[in-house]
DNA sequence: TTGGGAGTTGTTCAA
DNA sequence: GTTGAACAACTCCCA
């Protein structure tokens, strides 16, 4: 009998390994939303190394409804069209390829988990709650469960994870850079990149002619059930030919820009100091230009944490930058965002990036004017170098930070007093990088209604860039109707005498505006204005006992109504 | 509890 | 060209 038994073993571990196999084969899915790459993508190698794995399918829906999407002009889509292609491509090299769908994911990926047989699915976490993104991504993971599929979502949209830093945080998340730096002191080592996963399991329909990414931003499909024109400038036959970019997508690119840009400058980064960068290159960008590739993912934070680390170690300057204002600061700046967008939404679904229920938003009772928002906007506020930035940001997709600091504060606590809310989607809809967390703080900070509150401390639309660039060569190339006029009037061209206006071959207020509203005066009025609405704020704080409300109804301030300049 | 110091990136004017 | 003070006075943090 146990002679019997012993001969028996070899074929019952048989059969149970080969059931065992047979009961588990995995048929993974990596559903790419942002995170346009292969290297340092958790998720993605999760699905690659899977246990048991013997398909595995790269998968990017086209959403017409996401942030990225719903708002984009034709740059901004071309931008994701060259990204995806890029995708495509590097997944292609390692015997895998991207798969293309178009619609609601809701819709599209439980028929493909059904065609497929799909039973892993992974995936970047959206960790700041954008409130599409959030939606979507509850919806999708209860089918997904519904459907038997083992899920894992990642976090690697920041240097470490949202989640982390608010457990570290102890119940205060830091709202101040300082107080952020502190914490970041305290997560310890930043996890090295991983590397791309080197090889990928096969998928069905490698040179297969469907679901391809599209050739050009004509091909995307439009947000479901709002009119084109409501929610998409600038998407003519026109406007998606002969754009002009200032960087092209792709993880590709991505890398060798970062390496043209951080890797190989040490000096550069060791010494870089993003207020000392200039906002009025017309050349070569001063910046390193790797935001627009950060936004959609296709450089993983990590990876340029120690790019930089190991650029500026090589360097040889004895004094180097420190954060907040050196590159890793950069670095810092857009983690800290992102936890501020994450908390805000923690306490208020959905309350980032606007002023009802945002707790880091002070109410300020912005006029809506929109005759003053389309000339902000169209650029012909009658200021050379706000109109110069406007037409560059319509143009390119990108504006540097201090121009975008120059905008801003004109459109809201500066001159023409407009809520931030609408400069804020006409910059998501326009921006190459584009990102729901930066956009968001970067706003609140320029308009004074959020982390920063110097509101004595404003942008002159003339002084500032007088300074930087005075012969005017930036208002030059992106205003060309004022080219001939001389250095002297560049900058405020009305004050030009009209001989020197006719030579120049542009007559004020008929070939280039007047200004909108006269800087001088409207400035010191909307000073009184912020003083106003931080004393009512102040006041109704004392009476919540002094805790942070949410920006609900904001007070009335007694100042008049703007009157329009004259001249 | 309170007061001093710091806060990525303001402007203008005088010395 | 550079530097520093005045402008009028914000919030948040920390000791």
């Amino acid at each position: 009998m146990l002679l019997g038994f012993t001969n028996l073993l070899p074929a019952v571990l048989f059969v149970f390994l080969a059931v065992d196999k047979m009961k588990k084969p995995v048929v993974s899915m990596h559903w790419f939303r942002k995170g346009l790459r292969l290297h340092d993508n958790p998720a993605l190698l999760a699905a690659v190394q899977q246990e048991n794995v013997t398909k595995m399918y790269p998968v990017f829906i086209i959403d017409g409804d996401s942030y990225q999407l719903k708002h984009c002009t034709a740059l901004r889509a071309n931008f994701m069209v060259e990204c995806l292609q890029d995708l495509d491509q590097n997944l292609r090299k390692l015997g895998s390829r991207l798969y293309v769908g178009s619609g609601d994911p809701t819709e599209v990926l439980p028929k493909l988990w059904k065609e497929w047989g799909v039973t892993h699915l992974t995936f970047e976490e959206d960790e700041t709650g954008e409130p599409y993104a959030k939606q979507r991504d509850e919806q999708v993971l209860e089918q997904a469960k519904e459907c038997g599929i083992e899920i894992k979502g990642f976090a690697s949209e920041t240097i470490h994870p949202l989640k982390k830093y608010a457990e570290n945080a102890g119940g205060s998340v830091p709202n101040t850079m300082g107080s952020f730096q502190a914490l970041f002191g305290k997560m310890g080592n930043v996890p090295k990149p991983m590397g791309p996963p080197k090889k990928f399991p096969p998928a069905d329909g490698v040179d297969s002619k469907t679901m391809l990414p599209p050739k050009r931003p004509t091909d995307l499909p439009w947000p479901r059930n709002i009119p084109r024109e409501e929610v998409r400038p600038l998407w003519g036959a026109k406007d998606c030919e002969n754009l002009t970019p200032i960087v092209r997508g792709g993880e590709a690119l991505a890398l060798k820009q970062l390496k043209k840009t951080v890797e190989d400058r040490p000096n550069y980064v060791a010494t870089f100091e993003k207020p000392k960068t200039s906002c009025v290159a017309t050349k070569q960008m001063s910046t390193t230009g790797l935001s627009p590739y950060m936004s959609w993912g296709c450089i993983s934070p990590r990876q340029l944490w120690y790019a930089i680390t190991e650029s500026s170690n090589r360097s040889s300057v004895s004094s180097k930058s420190k954060p907040p204002v050196s590159l890793h600061g950069q670095a810092l700046w857009r983690d800290f965002n992102h936890l501020m967008a994450h908390d805000a939404n923690k306490e208020v679904p959905g309350s980032w990036g606007g002023i009802e229920g945002n707790k880091y938003c002070r109410p300020v009772p912005w006029d809506d004017d929109p005759e003053m928002f389309a000339a902000w906007k169209e650029c012909r506020t009658g200021y050379p170098w706000i109109d110069a930035c406007m037409k560059q940001l319509q143009q390119e997709g990108w504006i540097h930070h201090l121009g975008r600091h120059a905008v801003a504060c004109f459109l809201t606590r500066g001159d023409l007093w407009q809520s931030w809310e609408k400069g804020a989607v006409h910059f998501e809809s326009h921006l190459l990088d584009a990102d729901y967390a930066l956009n968001g703080f970067n706003w609140l900070w320029l308009s004074c209604s959020g982390f920063f509150y110097q509101y004595f401390r404003c942008y002159s639309p003339i002084a500032f860039q007088k300074k930087n660039d005075p012969t005017g060569a930036y208002i030059r190339k992106y205003i060309p109707e004022l080219r001939a006029l001389p250095a002297k009037y560049i900058y405020e061209p009305w004050t030009a005498p009209a001989n020197v206006q006719s030579n120049a071959g542009v007559i004020i207020g008929r070939d280039y505006p007047k200004p909108i509203v006269d800087h001088a005066t409207e400035s010191k009025e909307n000073m009184n204005k912020m003083k106003t609405a931080y004393d009512v704020y102040k006041e109704r704080q004392k009476q919540n006992g002094n805790k942070r409300s949410a920006g609900t109804e904001p007070a009335k301030s007694p100042a008049k109504k703007k009157q329009k300049s004259q001249r």
